[in-house]
RNA sequence: AGGCGCAUAGCUCAGCUGGUUAGAGCACCACCUUGACAUGGUGGGGGUCGUUGGUUCGAGUCCAAUUGCGCCUACCA
């Protein structure tokens, strides 16, 4: 780091070896605080929120996709100038996080409950202090420049945390607010309810998925006796435990084989209850029997039956399971006083009774005793017994059905009437619909706005209490009558209550509550900021589409609700990382890989071990063992942080699956070390040279060095429009086109020719020229790079910066202190921008140096035109050597000779020759007006004919003209073919046509002049 | 049941508003340890663009139908 500039390619190893460079300058850049984002400043805003990681996660691949393309958009804002504020955080993943804990508990034989609330929690924080820390340790190693200090009040550099002292007195400000405006309501309601954890859960986390099943029909008799040839109706269910709640049976109202028993009754068997049979439209006449069983407490569409025959049934809704879901005593809390559709069920949890106060009152269900306490499919097992004893079960056929199970559980989700807060959707979704029918928010790739609008238009309202410990408490209190007090705090609860003794309501928010505040809590809402003002609305939101609704809808209406803004401008939807045969990475199959393997790399055993560790199932393990050993026998290399984004961006669609293909990953090391090594080429060959530092000097620029340069032009606007349209693969592609195939395949090899002081080049000024065009193009290509590669794009551009007269020799970049680092910053671009650092600054870093824009005045036609003609020229030599089976070492003499057609550029010939001669690899190279007549092979091309010196088998010679012109002679029938027609010549463009006619006219030159050829040979 | 996406070389993917011989990386074949790089160089083989029909002078590209795969939403007890 010391060391003068001048031994620099020394310095670099001969590989490219990303650990040791990773490792140096991560903590360099944070430590500089050059993540941060520059709190008064009035350059452009850009701000992005990080999709919040679970607090207790690691980083998986889809993390460290996602992260790639995030920090890519950082860098390059941050290189234009931007005020870049990357805004990052845990989320606390309240269900997710509560059953690891209590996995742990389960480990020393203990519940939740044996510690209590207060010790549980305690627990938890202890956790999440733990391992809060891994997945943003994580984070960095994947070069991500996150402003780690904003927002962290908890001052751990990890951002915020959903449940910080900070956020949580957003979302209590969040939640009076909305109940004060009559948004958020408490009501019961039939939820989804998932049984093991004993909590609500949102229709989101409820996955349903095809299973088999039992269809039964089951008899219930009426409750009068038999009407005409009926004894009684036949209902068919897949859930006959649920009988003990049904209130009515339903026929459609238009069925014929009904109309007569309609408004009868029917005696419920088992319970013997009497339940009426009714009318509903919802009946499906077609499907079973076309008798429904109406169990509005445990089934949605019952619910909706019920609620609207509610009238004429006069009979609540009630539930027959405990929250545990075990069939019910028969003391069943019912009824309050005023509310004849209330209903009180019995708590499993320590005999409480009811949710917060009211007195239960008894009726009697007629659940016969045997059954009670039963779990509901043990129930359902001895409920057909019974049944089947009495001669009422008419059939059982086997049945496929959705089943509804428990994100998070896997358990069978029970729907369950209960007391819940709900936040009313009406206003928000019409407003959310708005914003992206506005394109105030705009989806990347459009398409997904159409499952945005699909959801919001058919939203239900929100259920966001849950019966957990391990979240944002509920800031509503209770009074011994069952008053609710909504309030910022408990004082604040009691003075509402005038007095009255009141206790919390012990339900947390649902985890996605406080995740939809993050675009405006994070800039401290609800204080009047500046920030607010800066980075409200963020630039762009990069995220999955599995979170659309969970998530990005809600945060859109919560923002505009709050703040009157949209939280962000763009939201791209990035595309699910697969394996490479598409299959779902799942710890299951073995197929997961981990971010960090790939970067540090991992031997066959290890990944073995960790892959089938902690893997419940043998056959899961078995599983993944194979899928290891058939795709990893090697175990993995170290592919480094750089190869890994530059994979990732490379391969980022606009569809919905990205899969990873790991040879594409070592695609992109070798792409690295190529940079690596161009690199060690350039620095060896300036080595006390001069590079053209000093302006004053007469600088003289080749054709090649011109259009190099001409090409960076190119390559710079293909990368910003690539950023700008999110199409990370067009970037990396054309960074990756620019280096290898332009820079590295050709330039490089045409400025050996120039510095091999071959009498054209031995000017100082041209010597200069090369040797500052191999520096300057270098240094800005790796700015280029640099937001896909951070690393060695750092490391390189210490070496070659100074060469380019972009930073001062020997600066001591590793004292730099944080504090100096906005001015320095701020100063820095102007002065990089106008080419004019002074020296004797401090040192900086690529990541604050100015991105390069392309300059148009920059690209040269005449320069493009003559290294155009130069490869085909070489291209074609290099084809026939091939073609005669020349080795690499056969240096064999060769005439070239312009064409008496191309006048153009004839005088450029002789320039041609130098590079010809070394790229062919020829001995020597003359120019001729015309090639001489002998048995020696001829190529055409670039406007000219070469002859190479060689003995040649004239037989085979023959052949391979013959086939060149018989490839010409089809090529020039088609042309004639589509030039013939006059539709084409009619309604094609003018330059389509006149294009048609010049390739025509190149073929038919080129076919006349192999024809020549061949019947030159003897 | 509705909605969306995908289908191009053995594999993973490009191909912009329709217009040269459909491209890249990996894999494959041949030659080459050439003074940046064997994590490399040079040359090469390999695709009737899922199928059918249509629009057009011209279709991988636009339209319709169809097949297969994937995802999402809602679900008939």
């Amino acid at each position: 780091m010391n060391d003068a500039p001048n031994s620099a390619a020394s310095e670099l190893a001969k590989a490219f070896d990303p650990k040791a460079i990773e490792a140096h300058w991560y903590p360099a850049w944070e430590s500089a605080g050059y993540f941060r984002h520059q709190p008064d400043s009035d350059k452009p805003a850009y701000a992005i929120q990080l999709p919040p990681p679970n607090v207790t996660g690691t980083l998986h691949m889809g993390h460290a996709f996602q992260q790639t393309l995030m920090d890519a958009l950082i860098r390059y804002h941050r290189m234009l100038g931007h005020n870049t504020n990357w805004i990052v955080g845990t989320d606390h993943a309240g269900i997710a996080t509560q059953i690891v804990v209590e996995r742990q508990l389960e480990a020393d034989g203990k519940k939740r409950h044996d510690l209590g609330r207060e010790n549980f929690l305690k627990r938890v924080w202890e956790w999440k202090h733990q391992s809060g820390a891994t997945i943003t340790q994580q984070m960095r190693r994947l070069g991500t420049s996150a402003n780690w200090e904003y927002a962290d009040s908890e001052g751990a550099k990890a951002g915020y945390f959903t449940m910080d002292a900070t956020m949580s007195a957003a979302v209590v400000e969040v939640f009076v607010k909305l109940h004060e405006q009559g948004l958020i309501y408490r009501g019961k309601r039939l939820v989804s309810w998932d049984p093991v954890l004993g909590t609500a859960v949102s229709d989101l986390e409820v996955v349903s998925q095809e299973e088999d099943g039992k269809l039964w029909e089951i008899h219930y008799p009426f409750a009068d006796g038999p009407i005409g040839e009926l004894t009684g109706l036949t209902v068919v269910t897949t859930r006959p435990e649920t009988m003990l709640g049904d209130v009515a049976v339903a026929v459609h109202p238009d069925d014929a084989r009904y109309q007569h028993v309609i408004g009868k009754t029917l005696r419920l068997p088992l319970s013997n209850r009497v339940i009426p049979i009714i009318a509903d439209a919802y009946v499906d006449k077609a499907f079973g029997t076309g008798c429904v069983k109406i169990t509005p407490a445990h089934d949605f569409n019952d619910y909706q039956v019920w609620q609207r025959h509610r009238d004429t049934l006069k009979q609540g809704a009630f539930s027959i399971l405990t929250l545990d879901a075990k069939i019910i005593g028969n003391a069943i809390a019912a009824a309050g006083p005023g509310d004849p559709f209330k209903y009180r069920a019995e708590l499993s949890e320590g005999g409480k009774v009811g949710p917060r106060g009211t007195q239960p009152m008894a009726i009697d269900l007629g659940i016969p005793e045997h059954l009670q306490g039963l779990d509901r499919f043990e129930a359902r097992k001895q409920i057909l017994k019974d049944l089947d004893a009495q001669g009422l079960l008419v059939s059982e056929k086997k049945h496929k059905l959705n089943v509804p199970r428990s994100d998070r559980t896997n358990a069978i989700v029970e729907p369950m009437l209960t007391d819940q807060w709900f936040v009313k959707m009406d206003g928000l979704a019409q407003r959310g619909l708005d914003a992206v029918a506005n394109s105030d928010v705009k989806f990347y790739p459009e398409h997904w706005s159409a499952t945005y609008n699909h959801w919001l238009n058919n939203i239900q309202d929100w259920c966001i209490s849950r019966q957990l410990w391990w979240g944002h408490q509920i800031p509503a209190w209770y009074d011994d009558a069952g008053n609710v007090y909504v309030a910022r705090s408990e004082a604040e609860a009691t003075a509402k209550a005038a007095g009255k003794r009141v206790t919390r309501d012990p339900d947390v928010l649902d985890t996605w509550f406080s995740a939809a505040l993050v675009p405006f809590t994070t800039l401290g809402w609800p204080h009047k900021t500046r920030d607010l003002e800066t980075f409200l609305p963020s630039s762009v939101l990069v995220t999955g589409n599995d979170i659309i609704f969970f998530w990005v809808a809600r945060m859109i209406m919560m923002t505009l609700h709050f703040t009157d803004k949209v939280p962000f401008k763009d939201v791209y939807i990035n595309a699910m990382v697969r394996d490479a045969e598409g299959n779902k990475m799942s710890k299951s199959k073995g197929n997961t890989l981990d971010p960090l393997d790939l970067i540090d790399g991992i031997a066959f055993d290890a990944l073995l071990e960790k892959s089938t560790n902690g893997l419940m199932l043998d056959a899961h393990k078995e599983k993944a063992a194979k899928y290891i050993r058939k795709n990893f026998a090697q175990g993995i290399p170290a592919y480094g942080t750089d190869a890994l984004r530059f994979t990732f961006t490379s391969l980022a669609p606009l569809s919905l699956t990205l899969n990873f293909d790991l040879s594409r990953c070592e695609g992109y090391r070798n792409f690295c070390n190529k940079l690596w090594n161009a690199t060690r080429f350039v620095l060896m060959n300036v080595e006390n040279k001069d590079v053209g530092l000093d302006e004053t000097l007469p600088v003289s620029l080749s054709h090649a060095d011109k259009w190099i340069i001409s090409q960076l032009q190119r390559t710079e606007a293909e990368v910003a429009r690539g950023f700008a349209e999110y199409r990370f693969d067009n970037v990396s592609t054309a960074i990756y086109k620019f280096v290898w195939d332009e820079y590295c395949d050709w330039y490089l090899e045409l400025a050996k020719v120039q510095l091999l002081q071959v009498a054209q080049f031995a000017d100082p000024a041209a010597q200069r020229g090369t040797r500052r065009t191999l520096v300057r193009v270098l240094e800005t290509t790796l700015r280029l790079a640099h937001p896909i590669i951070p690393f060695i794009t750092e490391e390189l551009w210490q070496k070659i910066a100074p060469l380019a007269g972009k930073i001062p020799p020997n600066p001591p970049f590793d004292e730099l202190r944080a504090g100096s680092f906005d001015e320095l910053r701020a100063g820095s671009f102007d002065q990089l921008r106008a080419g004019s650092f002074e020296k004797g600054g401090a040192k900086q870093s690529i990541m604050l140096a100015p991105y390069p824009i392309a300059q148009p005045d920059k690209i040269d036609a005449t320069a493009e035109a003559f290294v155009s003609t130069l490869k085909d020229i070489i291209n074609a030599t290099r084809n026939l050597r091939s073609e005669m089976q020349l080795s690499p070492a056969q240096r064999v003499p060769a005439l070239l000779a312009p064409d008496k057609q191309n006048t153009s550029t004839g005088a450029a010939f002789e320039a041609f020759l130098p590079y010809v001669q070394a790229l062919a690899r020829l001995s020597e190279i003359s120019l001729v007006a015309q090639l001489p007549d002998a048995d020696a092979p001829v190529a055409v091309a670039g406007g000219a004919r070469l002859m190479l010196k060689v003995e040649i088998d004239v037989a085979a010679e023959r052949e391979r003209l013959a086939k060149e012109s018989a490839r010409l002679t089809a090529e020039i029938g088609k042309a004639e073919a589509k030039l013939g027609n006059p539709a084409f010549a009619d309604k094609a463009p003018a330059a389509v046509v006149a294009q048609e006619r010049e390739r025509l006219a190149a073929f038919r030159h080129k076919l006349a002049t192999m024809e020549a050829q061949l019947a030159k040979l003897k």
